[in-house]
DNA sequence: TTTACAAATGGAATCGTTTCCACAGAACAG
DNA sequence: CTGTTCTGTGGAAACGATTCCATTTGTAAA
């Protein structure tokens, strides 16, 4: 039994030709193989197809680690995420994998889970195995000193969902603070009163634009903003025991997918339903969100969109030289979220 | 304005230090200084310290291209899906990243979509780029051409749910067919005799061995065993309507949680009601399973626990120089999947 | 004191590319 | 016919780490 692999030297198996296999093959020295392949500089129009055909043969590729060592492409993108297990982000790796591979690179995950010394930290390691571009998923406010950093990033870089623009790096992203606004419009249409907003990470960056156009709203009502953090379940629960038995008049603002399964969860529990005891509006379309027992009106984002255009704007940088990747364009890209009215904002079916 | 990055050149800013400044720094040879932070070969305990001193003061880390190029690690191990929207895959890349950065290494994802042509070039571009070992979780059947190419891969692999076995890697999965037999049998004794097992994609390895479970279970049951392929929600829709209504014994064993959503969603449209209507039992734990409206009766894997143990087994392969993973185990590592009793398979809440 | 051996070290080759530069030959103007 | 320019080409020097091998030094055995 060979449970492993074999060493790693054998060229033949895996058919790892070299570039001067191919320059020996097609008899040409090495640099004109590596200018016929590359395409730049001169070759003979005669030369070059011998070359391409002796590498076809031999099944060529060129050792990523030895272009990346010399200074060229290593072929791969980095992209620093929060998780993975969280459709939106899932989505967004999705996305950026499949741009990355009709660029013929590979992407280099790295997950921060939450804990945000870590997002510097795996910024530096991608840099240090050669990534040639960033996609950075940071809701996390930056510090002072993580802007710093990044203005110095040595690789093309754009952010999703990420306040990068203090550093002078393009971001792609939904309006937030608007989409937040309409929402909680809708639900003082539907006769809500108290709406409060509701987030489970308070602290980061999208979170908090929600949290403002929700505020926004708001005060346009005359209506008091209230702000609650709900960590699991049983908060949910305390929070409707508390809020949702008193009128008819209560409403939430799930600031993510989290947080209203949450409320969702609790309200089971609690044999109340939407949106005859509370109403309420979420951030994130999910797979069942309209199969629920009240379908959920929610705040769709584009989430595949959004990760197909930061990579295609990370590779129009990363393809033009000296990355002009925002020219002719702003700094921000910004898409447009939609509504999706089901049940749970009071609207009827 | 600045868009993107600078030159590639600017080691000071992200201070970028080579081996050779840390062996000036401290006033030894390249090899002596490369020994000291490899930690292999002998070097005095007091240059050592110098070096390592040294190293520490400039911030140096190795480049994983030299290192990689020059035959060592690359600090890479790469990972083939089938795709990143699916929470059983988002979870396993969650866990074998987790377990990369605990042994500094990155983790490069490569989604197949379902094209399983894409699933061989996803191998040979991930060795192309020179990780030091795989991860492939391939749910398809192995044609006897890529089990020939598995054999011969020239770095330690695992699978997860994948077939590897036939090409004497080793795999990490649960007992599929075992707990759709248990699922089944469940079901039979809530006394629904009409039992379908549902599937979106039949080819795939891992649905087949759960169809194999439940076919036994019917078998000892002496109930005829009917398979059915639903792609999307109008076709759960057309079997509810077909089957559904007919009498008081009908239910469904979904091969995974898309399956699953699929028919909630469709019993919701023709407001048909679990377990009163039918019953079912789906495999693959989610969300919100238990605060639907019927909550759903799942066979649950270790999701995050079949990641860990997978990469854990690569590690431990990687670290034992020819590949000793499966020595001392077996081949397979079969984990126990658990069902979760709620209310869609007939049990009192 | 000489010989032998081990420990500690640095020089230089190596990995597979890219790219600078020099050189050969052709084309062309003077 | 002699320079000059241009096109194609290959030799060789990078890139940054590892590692073989030779060298130096210190110490123990003869």
């Amino acid at each position: 039994m060979r449970p492993f692999g074999c060493a790693r030297k054998d060229r033949d198996i895996f058919q790892i030709a070299k570039l001067a296999d191919v320059a020996r093959r097609a008899g040409v020295g090495n640099a004109t193989a590596s200018r016929a392949l590359s395409g730049v500089g001169l070759v003979s129009e005669e030369t070059r197809k011998r070359i391409l055909k002796a590498a076809r043969e031999l099944n060529y590729q060129p050792n990523r680690s030895a272009q990346a060592l010399k200074g060229g492409r290593s072929g791969m993108i980095g992209m620093v995420i929060p998780r993975m297990s969280d459709i939106f982000f899932a989505s967004c790796v999705d996305a950026v994998q499949a741009v990355a591979m009709t660029n013929s690179s590979l992407l280099v995950v790295s997950a921060t889970h939450d804990c945000s010394d870590r997002t510097m930290d795996a910024v530096k390691e991608l840099l240090h195995h050669r990534v040639d571009g960033l996609v950075l998923a940071l809701s996390e406010y930056l510090t002072p000193a993580m802007v710093r950093s990044l203005k110095t990033l040595p690789v093309p870089t754009v952010g999703i969902d990420a306040p990068l623009t203090k550093a002078g790096l393009p971001s792609v992203m939904i309006d937030n603070c608007s989409s937040a606004e309409l929402a909680t419009e809708h639900l003082v249409q539907h006769g809500y009163r108290r709406i409060i907003s509701l987030q489970v990470n308070p602290e980061l960056f999208t979170i908090q634009e929600r949290h403002r156009g929700y505020e926004r709203a708001m005060q346009s009502a005359g209506l008091p903003a209230t702000q609650h953090v709900v960590e699991d379940r049983a908060a949910a629960e305390d929070l409707l025991r508390n809020c949702g038995r008193t009128g008819r008049d209560f409403a939430l603002l799930a600031a993510n997918e989290v947080a209203a399964k949450y409320v969702v969860a609790a309200a089971k529990q609690l044999r109340m339903n939407m949106p005859e005891d509370f109403g309420m509006i979420s951030f994130d379309d999910f797979d069942l969100a309209d199969a629920m027992e009240t379908p959920l009106t929610v705040v769709k984002q584009p989430v595949g969109r959004i990760g197909e255009v930061a990579a295609n704007l990370l590779f129009r940088g990363l393809n033009s030289e000296d990355g002009a990747a925002a020219k002719g364009g702003a700094l921000e890209t910004v898409l447009s979220a939609e509504l999706v009215i089901r049940q749970s904002c009071g609207c009827k079916k």
